[in-house]
DNA sequence: CGGGTTTTGAGGTACGCACCTCAAAAATGC
DNA sequence: GCATTTTTGAGGTGCGTACCTCAAAACCCG
């Protein structure tokens, strides 16, 4: 490059590195050359000399949900086998009922010189603010599972909420046989994957499948008890229910609450992610299907994205696009 | 490292790079010392110095099979993006219905000095002693999308067809309404993917909804007007025809003939691969489901193995796993 | 114990890049 | 045209590893 721009090895340096003290038209002529000849800087001997470590931290929701722990638990593997170098990780618990221990934790991580976070918690006014914060302290800031929207996260990783929700209703419809009724179950409507799940099945079951009637959502609000009672009583009280649609965590109080109301084998229960409670409702039949996000390529996908961020490096979006795995009992692997 | 065994930086590089010259015990001592501190080594700093350069053959089936052209564009994308690095890529076409050929091509890649080669061809008593003797050269050899379980091949990297053959047939079961027959077609029974689908399908079908009857498999032997002519003869004569299950390629022949056949819109049809083709069919109603392979992970994971297996190093089991994707209308992408 | 052989140590160079210093050259202001 | 500032060139070092050479040390055999 630099015998091509006629300019020295410094020179060159200078520019790539965007160093101070070069003219406008040679940096001109050294990007012309950059451009022409297709040089990409080779990232692994670049973090070689820089002696470069990666410092990311995961924000997670604490408490006992399974969802989470599959997280977790995809998060260690991946960072112990080197899938990812240069990589010091940090998972923190938050409760993600309480903001401000959320922007605390994250106020914390800004001070703790971290070059990235991934967040999975609700979209609050005071996380927003936080996110903005970190954003303005040069952190890469991606959410994952539950997107942010409003606020100034670089990237969001996880499944198309609406298209799930439609998969979840056009499934439901052809699983079931005769018309009826259709529960709809969550923790919580003020969660943005519940809110567009339920738009997204509301649309198809309406468009394509009217001879059903959707029940109203019904919230667990994070309490097994709670979602045990409910469910119990409703079924009780409808025995037209044919299908029940789970849009959020909480399957195991679910599914305890409907071997208990006795009904009839052939109740279609759709519910998200693969957990061990909803693989064994997959393997025993009180499932139907699950609709899922591969966690694996969820934390390999944030991993990826933050490291790109923080070396100003492009995307390969085909490579993040995370699909919309849809699991019956003979393709659980 | 060599400060805690007491030997110096040069009988560690000898150890670390099996160089002859070091007795059995200090062999022993180093690797101690290794284990102990838990040293790994620098992939990229070790590739650096040695100025690495894989170079990697894909052997694709020639022909117009929309299927190998998306992975062939998969291909190209990865390798484009940087994706995997240090990576010579060579993309050869054979005329898979002629083993001799296909021995040519491999015979050929022996000796240009691959260091590893991904195939895609039927299994013959030829091509299995083809991939013995690149083995012998020290080629690593993988099979994509279609196995080779009886030949010396390191790895297998496609879906597992029996649970896809499984899957397709729940699916099936669930989508019929009424009882009547199922029609199975593919381009040729003698590949491994359709037999293994076939055996699944089957499996589930007889358990599960008895009420079907599944018919024998109708072959095309690749040729598009044949499979049309078949189609279209056996739909005429078989009106109580409910559902097909396109095991193979030539969804295109294969649609034309059913479109032509003007039955009824609630035929339940399912194949696999998500092409140009089937796409527009799911998204006009004419096929219901499409188990397909995701291209890029198939090729990801295929260069992925191909470097671990280079370096002698440990695969990463969890990110290889392809796993059965199940695409409807709504979960497109 | 000597001579030969095997094993070990010390040192160097290179890979592609980042980052540093110091002096020389070029541009700029007056 | 001179002093000053800005820009450029030349050179060096180090990251973690591979691979090479040559001499010194340790070992083995008779």
């Amino acid at each position: 490059i630099a015998r091509e721009a006629g300019v020295s090895l410094a020179t060159v340096d200078r520019v790539l590195n965007a160093r101070p003290g070069v003219r406008e038209e040679t940096i001109a002529r050294v990007q012309a050359v950059v451009d022409r000849i297709g040089y990409v800087r080779d990232t692994f001997a670049a973090n070689l000399a820089r002696q470069r470590l990666y410092r990311f931290a995961f924000v997670l929701p604490e408490g006992p949900g399974q969802f989470v722990g599959t997280l977790a638990e995809a998060l260690a593997e991946a960072h112990a086998s080197h899938v990812v170098d240069r990589v010091a990780l940090r998972v923190v618990h938050v409760p993600t009922q309480d903001p401000e221990a959320v922007v605390r934790v994250l106020s914390e991580l800004g001070e703790a010189g971290m070059d990235g976070v991934a967040l999975m918690t609700p979209e609050t006014p005071q996380v927003r603010d936080a996110v903005a914060r970190l954003k303005a302290d040069g952190l890469a800031v991606v959410a994952i599972a539950s997107d942010l929207p409003s606020s100034m996260r670089d990237y969001f990783i996880g499944i198309n909420n609406l298209a799930a929700g439609r998969t979840a209703g056009l499934l439901m419809g052809r699983f079931l046989r005769d018309a009826g009724e259709v529960l709809v179950v969550t923790n919580s409507m003020r969660s943005r994957d519940s809110l567009e799940r339920r738009l997204g099945f509301d649309a198809v079951m309406a468009a394509e499948f009217p001879e059903h009637r959707i029940l109203p959502s019904v919230e667990s609000f994070d309490d097994p008890g709670r979602m045990a009672a409910i469910v119990r009583e409703v079924m009780a009280r409808r025995p037209a229910i044919r299908g029940v649609y789970s849009m959020g965590t909480g399957n195991t109080a679910l599914l305890g609450a409907l071997r208990a109301s006795a009904r009839p084998g052939d109740l279609v229960v759709i519910g998200h992610e693969l957990t061990p409670t909803t693989r064994a409702a997959l393997r025993s039949g009180e499932m139907s299907a699950v609709i899922a996000q591969n966690v694996g390529h969820l934390v390999r996908s944030a991993l990826r994205i933050m490291r790109a961020l923080c070396d100003q490096r492009p995307i390969f979006e085909a490579q993040e696009q995370i699909r919309i795995d849809l699991i019956l009992r003979e393709n659980i692997l």
